[in-house]
DNA sequence: CGCAAGATTGGC
DNA sequence: CCAATCTTGCGT
């Protein structure tokens, strides 16, 4: 159980990725190559150019542009100037979908996983097909998790409703 | 071109 | 409760 996830993984409704990405190994080998594995505890769905939660809401931009590719792909993001919030992006080309990591073991948050991983605007785009810096790795399926809104998204009307954070 | 707000966090 | 810190999208 320590194989790459497949492409087909990740193109799928994003609905159906984001839960089946809980118990998976989020891997990251630093420049010093050193290897990381952390197991993912909790992520959230952000669904197409409907959801106005999502970024792609605003339509194809240079920001958002990543998140229209094929599925497997990392979408990152710099908020309040300091934390990049990883993000990957799943379906098919135009679905505009993604699965936001907000926690791995040990360390619960986005921006603190994203500073724990030491990510920046050159992961913008990563493959995690074939990336060597990030990947992530298959594990024994996670069957009980919980669901909730989405958080910090109140601006986003009705779509603020959606049970789409799924953590253990 | 100016500006308000942001998928957050940590400190007072 | 509020500042940090800077990119982005939108209005002028």
């Amino acid at each position: 159980m320590t194989d790459r996830l497949s492409p087909d993984f990740f193109l799928r409704d994003v609905l159906e990725v984001a839960p089946a990405l809980i118990g998976k190994l989020l891997v990251r080998q630093f420049e010093d190559g050193r290897i990381e594995k952390y197991r993912i505890i909790e992520t959230e769905a952000y669904r197409g150019t409907e959801d106005l939660a999502c970024h792609a809401s605003k339509g194809r931009t240079p920001r958002t542009e990543v998140m229209f590719m094929e599925g497997g792909t990392v979408y990152v993001y710099l908020i309040y100037g300091m934390y990049w919030l990883l993000n990957l992006v799943t379906g098919n080309e135009g679905d505009a979908s993604a699965v936001l990591i907000r926690g791995i073991e040990g360390c619960s948050g986005p921006g603190r996983v994203g500073r724990k991983l030491q990510l920046d605007k050159s992961f913008y785009g990563e493959n995690l097909v074939n990336s060597s810096r990030i990947w992530v790795e298959d594990a024994e399926p996670v069957t009980e998790f919980k669901t909730s809104k989405r958080i910090g998204i109140g601006y986003a009307g009705e779509w603020a409703n959606k049970l789409w954070r799924f953590y253990l």
